[in-house]
RNA sequence: GCCCGGGUGGCGGAAUGGCAGACGCUGAGGACUUAAAAUCCUCCGGGGAUUUUUCCUCAUGUGGGUUCGACUCCCACCCCGGGCACCA
């Protein structure tokens, strides 16, 4: 007899577990595997029970797989690079791999000390040369094949760091994150970039894949991003200036073509300067553009702008009736998306209508809602507002074409398809496809990071690093002080090299790369972590991959999941893979709450993971957040629940416990073996690692029987939810109703015999398992076991002890109960009926009436309708 | 504006067209104890009837619909959360 002491407990099996090596797996073609995944974390501060949540969702699963017999791989690593470690860094006067390393040091400990199941041996950190080695000698290949480029790009620049800032540090609406009174400033710099946009059509055409096996909002987020436009090109010549040539714009909308009444570029359009040279206004408009590009490029404060433009002075014409229509410049046209210029149709478009309206620009009305006649006082009518002929509200959707010389009458989805062919037989456009996602600019000014492998040299001009001479190592004192260019940029030694082609003296890249490049394939590193000559294997890969299920939050849903997905379309066209998609399964968790907010430091509302282990020990901590909450909501933290966690744990230990004394007691009696288990044995499941239940004696008591039937029937939930839905809760709800069973059916000895209590407490043990591991492996020792219960698979379900002999039929009439029936199981409908109408409840509301109707559900329910 | 979720007791939640509220928390009462803690047992959505027992009735955001039967499916709306957004 013994208290349940978690501390003990946890500390002596995890020793035993890493004794035993359990949890290190190696590629067995002769095996099914499992990959499961939990996000890397970025270790900085301590960890809490928000984390814990994440991984113990994943561990369960590994867990529940590995018991199932699958060759589980389920690794962790660090995400170990990036800008609050250079920060904190600087802030405390030391290395930013010092206080990195620190940090890891702390989660790792933490993390061993929830017993999640991880091959240690195969740890990655991203911040070391073994691994962002292979950043670079990625980026080498994707600059081979022109996927990584260099152009100049336009940036939030604080004229005060100089240095760029990322639009998270651009604050109060476009000034500096630590120089509050200077406005940021749109600047154009030479960036490094991969090129996305080469597969935004297999980016989302692949989405296809993973419908259903991604959550519903996570794909549609990615779609969305993706943003794929189906529309149409038109050129329009630019009047009355000489070698001007033409404005090229795109259109989702070409049947409203005629009610174009202006062209309008981007700021930055290239041909701005041209046009605007020359003419009457020309001071004013280059005052007014200057105005118009330093405005900041954040996209809040571009979304929430008020439209602004300029006439250029200049005219273009419309190639399909031959106007004339003015040339604007406006700050809500955008460089980066289609062609940089833009129709503006104010009678059918909200933001031309502003546009228009704003500038006393025409709004020729060009679609009809109705089809019916098609004349100038028809369609005003249905526009019009306060008299003056103009629409009051621009109509958007699709309609009738009006006043649009031959193609007026037309549905506007055949006025933009026969006009897009027209402009293309005539050459002065076609139909287009285009992308909202842009390239991926992964240049940063900053140390703790991936160095970019290339030299510029004088004569040679770009030079990429040979892979020979990788990795290029990051100096290892940087001067870093947070302002100014790039810390490696000062860096005498690493900035000055010898051109690889020439020789002669050449200059070092400086910028290092996004962190988003170190966790786009660092799944692929797990798979053989040691690899000197090449990021992995691609035999290892081949039998991994696909990652069967990946656990994350949501907030990684656009950026580092399509990354990922990225790099692995360009690693199959390099040929390391063959699969298009890295991520088979993914399951996003909801966050850990205290009083309504995500739990952070800077809030103060954390539950720290390291407190809550020496509290109540591990394994109540998971089965708490197992239970509070299905796996993907969001979790209010509440310590009254978590006693409530500990309590049921207990209550599993001392009937343990009480089991195994009385046991002992009664000499000259072993549970192993000496009576022959019968009835259970009988397998029933297909899984690789099922394992008959332990067995009971032949001819059961009423109460065994009983009990084993509610064990068994547990069994069956318990199963149902690990497989297909992950109800953690309800399958833990499923083992506390069991429980409560047991303690029903004390005093145990008398009645049920200790291979019965045996049985049904193992099954207890084994399905608690893969949520509170270190107690089921105490418990599986108590009941008697030497080998670990890593060595033992999930039971199978016995659908003969599960089988009810009896069941309670609830007997409607009309839709409503009015009684219940106890019959054998699988009674027929005459049987029941029989016993319905003898019911005194239920004969009441039949009384005098004529059934019309009976609705009969085999075990399920009756119902009669009366009339 | 568009796209995803979600709305069930005092609270977390359960119920994959078949007894709404499993399981847990909180609360109330009881047992054990000198006492407390721990433990064990009972009760706990609203209204009404019935003196014990039980019965009726309302109730899963609102209003309709499909169905013998709807928390569950369909339509419309309201509210909450999240994502995207001068995207041409």
């Amino acid at each position: 007899m013994g208290d349940y002491k978690p501390q003990e407990i946890e500390a002596k099996w995890q020793k035993r577990w890493a004794e035993h090596r359990v949890f290190e797996t190696e590629a067995d073609p002769k095996k099914p595997k499992y990959y499961v995944l939990e996000m890397l974390p970025y270790p900085s501060g301590t960890m809490h029970m928000g984390h814990m949540r994440n991984y113990t969702i994943g561990d369960v699963v590994a867990r529940v797989k590995r018991m199932r017999g699958f060759n589980v791989l389920h690794p962790m690593g660090w995400d170990a690079f990036g800008l609050p470690a250079e920060n904190a860094a600087i802030k405390n006067h030391t290395h930013p791999r010092v206080w990195t390393n620190k940090n890891i040091g702390e989660f790792q400990r933490t993390l061993r000390r929830f017993g999640f199941s991880y091959d240690w041996r195969r740890e990655i950190s991203t911040c070391e040369p073994e691994y962002y080695r292979w950043n670079q000698w990625f980026f080498l290949r994707m600059l081979e094949r022109g996927i990584a480029y260099k152009k100049k790009s336009r940036v939030n620049w604080c004229p005060k760091c100089c240095t760029v800032l990322a639009n998270e540090q651009v604050i109060n609406g476009g000034f500096c994150w630590r120089h509050e009174d200077t406005r940021v400033e749109a600047r154009e710099i030479e960036q490094w970039f991969l090129k996305t946009t080469a597969y935004s059509e297999q980016l989302l055409e692949d989405l296809k894949q993973l419908e259903g096996s991604w959550p519903d909002r996570v794909v549609a987020m990615q779609r969305n991003w993706i943003g794929k436009s189906t529309g149409a090109k038109v050129l329009f010549e630019v009047a009355d200036v000489a070698g001007a040539g033409k404005i090229e714009i795109f259109t989702t909308r070409i049947d409203t073509i005629y009610g174009a009444s202006a062209i309008v570029l981007a700021p930055t359009h290239p041909l701005v300067a041209r046009l605007i040279a020359g003419t009457a206004g020309q001071a004013a408009a280059e005052k007014k553009l200057a105005e118009l590009k330093t405005s900041s490029v954040k996209t809040e404060d571009i979304a929430t702008a008020e439209k602004d433009g300029f006439f250029t002075g200049r005219y273009a014409v419309n190639p399909f009736n031959g106007e004339k229509v003015p040339i604007w410049v406006g700050n809500f046209v955008l460089l980066e998306y289609g062609t940089g210029a833009i129709m503006a149709v104010p009678a059918h478009d909200e933001r031309d209508f502003e546009f228009a309206s704003k500038f006393g620009l025409a709004i020729p009305v060009v679609v009809q809602r109705e089809e019916k006649r098609f004349n100038t006082e028809n369609t005003e009518k249905e526009h019009r507002d306060h008299g003056d002929g103009k629409p009051a509200q621009p109509l958007t959707d699709y309609g009738y074409s009006v006043n649009s010389g031959k193609y007026s009458g037309l549905k506007s989805e055949e006025a933009i398809e026969r006009m897009a062919s027209d402009a293309e037989a005539k050459g002065f456009g076609r139909k287009e496809t285009i992308f909202r996602l842009r390239d991926w600019g992964i240049s940063r000014q900053r140390y703790w990071g991936t160095p970019i492998p290339v030299i510029y040299c004088e004569k040679d001009g770009m030079v990429p690093v040979p892979d020979k001479d990788l990795p290029v190592l990051l100096p290892a004192n940087p001067k870093l002080t947070g302002e100014g260019e790039s810390p490696l940029a000062t860096d005498p030694e690493f900035v000055n090299v010898k051109c690889p082609k020439c020789g002669g003296a050449a200059r070092r890249e400086s910028d290092t790369m996004d962190t988003f490049v170190d966790s786009s394939w660092y799944f692929y590193r797990y798979c053989d972590p040691q690899n000197d000559k090449a990021p992995f294997d691609p035999a290892k890969a081949a039998y991994w991959f696909p990652i069967d299920q990946y656990i994350g939050g949501i907030t990684h849903a656009i950026l580092h999941l399509l990354y990922s997905r990225f790099w692995c379309k360009v690693m199959r066209d390099l040929g390391l893979v063959k699969h298009d998609e890295p991520i088979a399964r993914l399951f996003t968790q909801g966050m850990v709450q205290k009083g309504g907010v995500a739990m952070s430091k800077s809030r103060g509302n954390v539950v720290g993971a390291e407190e809550m282990a020496e509290k109540y020990g591990a394994d109540t901590g998971r089965i708490y957040t197992l239970f509070a909450a299905p796996p993907e909501k969001d979790l209010e933290w509440s310590e009254e629940s978590i006693d409530g966690a500990w309590r049921f744990l207990n209550r599993v230990f001392r009937l343990v416990d009480k089991h195994a004394g009385e046991v002992r007691k009664e000499k000259g009696f072993t549970t192993e073996g000496t009576e022959e288990p019968q009835s259970s044995q009988r397998r029933t499941t297909q899984d690789p690692g099922a394992k008959a239940a332990p067995g009971a004696p032949t001819v059961p008591t009423e109460k065994e029987r009983e009990l084993l039937r509610k064990a068994h029937q547990s069994l069956q939930r318990v199963t149902q939810d690990f497989e297909g839905r992950w109800h953690f809760n309800s399958a833990i709800a499923q083992i506390m109703e069991l429980v409560n069973a047991i303690y029903a059916a004390e005093p145990l000895d008398e009645g049920v015999r200790p291979a019965v209590q045996k049985e049904v407490l193992e099954l207890v043990t084994l399905m608690l398992a893969p949520m509170t591991p270190h107690l089921a492996e105490e418990l599986w020792e108590m009941l008697g076991h030497t080998d670990g219960l890593w060595t033992v698979g999930w039971p199978a379900i016995n659908t003969e002890l599960a089988r009810e002999d009896e069941v309670e039929i609830p007997v409607q009439v009309n839709g409503k109960v009015r009684g219940r029936v106890k019959v054998a199981a699988g009674a027929s409908q005459d049987e029941v009926m029989k016993l319905a109408a003898a019911d005194a409840g239920v004969a009441g509301h039949l009384n005098g009436k004529t059934v019309r109707k009976v609705i009969f559900v085999a075990d399920k329910m009756l119902n009669v309708v009366v009339g």
